[in-house]
DNA sequence: ACCTTTAGGCAAGACTCCTTACTAGACTGC
DNA sequence: GCAGTCTAGTAAGGAGTCTTGCCTAAAGGT
């Protein structure tokens, strides 16, 4: 049901919009150049890249054609259009980069925390380094896309606390930290999502519009993309696997995050699950490490089974410290071979998959900003 | 990252789709009318109608304004501008009718089936009831829309068989049985979800946009609306949740199925729910009744639990035979209370929600297709 | 030295939408 | 019964956008 009022402004906006697109797709053109690539004919391109030009989203980057035919100018996005924060909170560190709209990182900054930092230290690594990084690159920052390793509160970014989870970052409000050194909205998701997106467009999963990612470490964590979109449900919690239901190592229905309590398998006194014990038990090959894994097979069988029945994969991609352990795998397959509904599974292998996720989403929402830049009233 | 190319093609376009849109939406109006609905001038509107008449598209349906000032002209969509077809399929029956863009009904025909009538009644049944309402209205049967008691595959609109369903209405393939009589596409899906488009729309959660309904009667069926929109997952086995781990009579986990072989309430031999027999239960005041009643509500606790894990919904809708038995609801309600993570409940109230839901779809359906009409070489 | 190729500019034309002004007809109030 | 008022629809003119086609300038190839 999309029908925007027709009218010249309108033909005009999309005139623009097309031009910037094509210039974030391709880093330096001539005016000729857009015209071939958008299908625009070359005056209207002129008259746009004109009216860009006086409003200073595109700038003559003084570079000149070499070839045959008479010398063109290359026209690009203006570097002061703004960049966009890009960050991921583990309790190990924040990483922080700038990016353009073009998708080009201007800076990295790396902070490491201590496991017991808490959030106050987070917080303060976090606002630091957006404060570098605003300072070193030429536009402002036009927004945040945050990734937590800790659930996200949908309508308010920030991060919340569920029972019996490990709250791994602790409560931190990224909007709030955010608020004088960004311009623009602060999007805050939680770091399984976001992996799960840069799955979907750069890694094992390209092209597979429904699928879901689930998560394996400390924290258990569970990502649903359907239709080529992350689907966060109402508060943004989609993916909060701890409480599910499952089978536990005798067969008795318990809650997910229970059978490691049942199995001896976490870091006590806390919640988190003892990952370099988990590794040890997937490597030993005595009897009850055997029994273990059998169990969270059971286990991880269940929750298959629920994203089954809610979201209904086309695969399924396991990742984390010890998500993508082979042997974990093909315990898992085995178990899914007994059940009455299977489905394929997959090992996540990107490098650092939150920060690529956020990093799409980041180049996306800048785009838009700035194309809205270029018209602030027209709306379709 | 929407960018069609500009053109005065485009604008046209754009016009025409106004006008015929506020004409769906209501009924018979005025150029001058039409001009302030849509807050496009009246010349342009002028032309744009007499462009959609000589399409074939509007009609001067001859009636007159009345009242002060000059009489003007009542246009509306044309008659013959087509109708959808809108079906339901159960086990108990079909029930078809023919909508037009409007939104209007234009005749319903109910054929009663035999509960073990088999598939061949049911198609020999859609297909009769689409021939007799092709015949009946002026314009042709565009599309279809259909709903089945039973899981649909997405790409094919074949109803399928999964290990340990009902079955209820048996292999059907409704694209094939229309194909002679729909010239256009036919949409199939779930019953359940097209009662959860209903509720969404009409219901107990209107402005949810994210929602769980569960229907419980002699097939165990779930609906899942995230961000607004019915997920249907790869393969449109979402909601499919006879093979769900869940907490069995003693505490055992157990596909949620296998729970009510467990109970005693099947309708043997088959697999599906012996809904008269449940129902006993739920009005009995034994000691016996009230074990089973805590069973049962542990065990949809279990499936809640996944829907939470998955699909995070605002609130749950309980619909079915006995799914929205207030003894129940209590049940599970109680029980809720008791976990880690609970989410409101209402019961499911509208009469033949599948209905209203696949209705609506068709008239969307349709009036998407009547726009396209105007202009076919036109896309954004 | 001449031809070819290419970026960019210019002019003309077609088209769309809008504003303003006008006409035709019917009701209202005296 | 008549003048005034109100409204649907039309006509004319203007502003703006896109496209086609042609032209110029400058560089490379032959």
């Amino acid at each position: 049901m999309t029908a925007p009022k027709p009218s010249l402004e309108l033909l005009r906006a999309l005139t623009d919009e097309n031009v910037l697109r094509v210039l974030m797709a391709h880093d330096r053109l001539t005016r000729a150049e857009i015209a071939t690539r958008t299908g625009i004919s070359k005056p209207t391109v002129s008259e746009s890249v004109q009216r860009l030009e006086q409003a200073r989203l595109v700038v003559d980057t003084g570079e000149r054609t070499t070839g045959r035919g008479r010398v063109g100018s290359y026209y690009a996005l203006a570097p002061h259009a703004g960049t966009a924060l890009v960050a991921s909170i583990t309790p190990h560190g924040v990483v922080a980069e700038a990016v353009d709209a073009r998708g080009r990182t201007h800076g990295q900054v790396r902070t490491a925390l201590h496991a017991d930092a808490g959030q106050e230290a987070a917080a303060e690594a976090l606002g630091a380094a957006a404060a570098r990084l605003d300072g070193r690159s030429a536009g402002p920052l036009r927004l945040a896309v945050v990734s937590a390793a800790d659930p996200v509160d949908r309508a308010t970014g920030r991060l919340v606390h569920l029972p019996d989870a490990p709250f791994l970052v602790g409560a931190l409000d990224p909007p709030a930290v955010l608020a004088d050194t960004v311009t623009g909205p602060v999007l805050v998701d939680n770091d399984v999502n976001w992996a799960a997106r840069a799955e979907y467009e750069h890694g094992c999963v390209q092209g597979v519009d429904d699928f879901v990612y689930l998560h394996l470490g400390e924290g258990l964590g569970c990502a649903v993309v359907g239709d080529g979109v992350v689907r966060r449900g109402h508060g943004g919690l989609v993916g909060e696997v701890a409480h599910l239901y499952t089978a536990g190592p005798d067969g008795q229905a318990m809650a997910f995050t229970e059978v490691f309590a049942a199995l001896g398998l976490r870091r006590n006194p806390s919640t988190a699950v003892d990952v370099p014990k988990l590794l040890d038990v997937l490597e030993a090959s005595d009897a009850r490490a055997e029994r273990v894994r059998l169990a969270l097979a059971h286990a991880i069988g269940g929750v298959l089974s629920a994203a089954l029945a809610f979201a209904d994969p086309r695969t399924v991609v396991l990742g984390g410290p010890w998500g993508s352990h082979p042997r974990l795998i093909a315990a898992i397959e085995e178990h899914l071979a007994r059940s009455p509904r299977s489905v394929p599974l997959s090992a996540a292998a990107l490098p650092l998959p939150e920060l690529t996720g956020a990093r799409a989403r980041a180049v996306e929402e800048l785009g838009s900003l700035i194309v809205r830049d270029a018209h602030p009233t027209t709306q379709w």
